[in-house]
DNA sequence: CAGTATCCTCGCAGATACTG
DNA sequence: CAGTATCTGCGAGGATACTG
């Protein structure tokens, strides 16, 4: 009667739908992977419930996806873990699925562009270390940070 | 008041995870991937509730993911468009992050070989046509199909 | 077999006020 | 700023009975 859990599946594909199935969860990791750090920076730019982001943030930081990382009288920074740089692998192809099967409402898709090559970026392969962003292989926007996410 | 709906965002990721955002969509996708093509065969593999069932197989169909065929005094079938079929590439990567990030409870995750050679797959290319099944490039489950998804 | 029709429940999510 | 606490409610999702 309770609604299923895909936790215990034996099944990769599942078990990762737990995780980061649900959309705000999967538009928190990519805003991360965009270099957003902090509370108020994703309840911004996602237009999020606050108590649904600390929910989300915490379940995320529970299973590996971010790390919460506290400085002494400094605001709390979420990061991507390792194992969160890699599922940008997920959500680019989504993207790009996207991009190709559901046009936008109106003008053409944003891209992503390699920073230094400006070339479209059709797929990435990640080998961050610990959480740190990556240099040359750091994807930006062909538009302004800003035009890209305006709630 | 009312959930927030991603449709109308101006980014890709958002738009797509407002169609298969949710565990079933991919769960579906998924299997439609790997041959169900029946209501009951949808139903006794994922163990989903009929109408949910029939709620998104009826949302995947309207957003061209799945195509319902009837043939006359047969039961209707459910067939990967060419833009479902391109999906794969988004669930295999999510596939493969979870068989890195989220160990299965208890002995080794399953893996995804190439029918012919029987090695294991690690991206996948398709360019299938009208909803055939691809040929050479279609997957198959090293253990057999019955061990896949046992609910 | 492939759904449709109901009913019911509880989880997710939104809004808002409040705290350190 | 970064949450916590509380209230509220829609609606996803489950169970079951029924139909062509």
């Amino acid at each position: 009667m309770t609604r299923t859990s895909l936790k215990d599946w034996n099944c990769s594909l599942a078990r990762s739908l737990d995780i980061i199935g649900d959309k705000w969860a999967m538009l928190i990791v990519r805003n991360a992977f965009f270099g957003t750090t902090t509370f108020s920076g994703f309840q911004a730019e996602l237009g999020i419930a606050k108590n649904i982001l600390t929910n989300r943030l915490k379940h995320l930081t529970e299973n590996g996806i971010l790390r919460r990382l506290e400085k002494d009288g400094c605001y709390p920074r979420y990061k991507l873990t390792p194992a969160g740089w890699e599922l940008s692998t997920v959500f680019i192809a989504l993207l790009q699925w996207g991009d190709k099967h559901v046009p936008p409402p109106g003008g053409p898709p944003l891209q992503i562009v390699d920073r230094e090559t400006l070339q479209p970026i059709r797929a990435l392969a990640l080998q961050s270390g610990d959480g740190k962003p990556l240099s040359t292989k750091e994807v930006r926007f062909a538009k302004t940070p800003a035009d890209f996410e305006k709630r």
